[in-house]
DNA sequence: TTGACATGTGACCATTTGGTCACATATAAT
DNA sequence: ATTATATGTGACCAAATGGTCACATGTCAA
């Protein structure tokens, strides 16, 4: 799981990933094209891909194939997103429903929490601390 | 996005995001507390993971307040998990049933993809998972 | 006012990371 | 057989990162 988090931090990696989802299976020297550096960085950016598991390839005579795997992503997805965010967008209806008429919008890029939507979301400790 | 994806990359930061999710709210000295680093070390963590939109802090005398913010994450999921893992469900169901009945089992998490089998779906290897 | 407490800053260091290159190996094509 | 193509390896370097410390600031309490 560290290594998923660690191979997507990079945006060459990350953009090798989309390269590969747009088309699947190619080769180093594709995969390098156009990309602002030699293949030798490439090369190495696809290592790691390959460690985390999200890349697997496939050597067919002198070029190796490169194929995407995306469990990773999706156990990312069950262990972290899952966790975060949907209970996030839980909290929101609720409190939606519940503060119907006022401005309930989303904490929009960083808000400071306030101590309603804080006291609704299921954190009801901080209420308490926030008094102290 | 590339700072949230920066941020998340670090397993302390990672645990940081949990004892935040566990209660929110907490302070400084609360969160450096057992978390084998002195508080310098946790606080440029939280820096990223402030500067990330990760969370956010109020502050409140002479202690500074940390709150989580799963928007970022949110838009990790919508942004990144949705266009593979999603996708990748989809083509699940569908293999399921074109291969009921098969009963290949090649290797093991990340398969060698063969160009048999990606050529009947792409993604091949989910197949074996389903019946695991 | 004095002292304890919570956090902040900048310098500093070791390690990791991103990238290149010279060189090597293996396969395809002529 | 010779040459061109595709990838691999190890050394090497600059920059970013993770972490600590001495010291400074702001705030609460007696």
């Amino acid at each position: 799981m560290d290594l998923v988090f660690k191979a997507l931090a990079d945006s060459t990696r990350r953009s090798l990933l989309d390269n590969l989802f747009a088309r699947d299976g190619q080769t180093l020297g594709e995969l390098s094209y156009g990309l602002e550096m030699t293949r030798f960085g490439a090369m190495k950016h696809l290592r790691v891909l390959e460690r985390a598991g999200l890349v697997t390839t496939h050597k067919v005579g002198r070029q190796k194939l490169h194929y995407l795997n995306p469990v990773p992503i999706q156990e990312i997805h069950e262990r972290w997103v899952g966790k975060y965010a949907v209970p996030w967008l839980r909290a929101m209806s609720a409190i939606k429903s519940e503060l119907e008429g006022e401005s309930a919008r989303p904490p929009s890029p960083a808000a400071i929490p306030s101590r309603d939507r804080r006291a609704a979301s299921g954190h009801a400790q901080i209420k308490r601390r926030i008094k102290e």
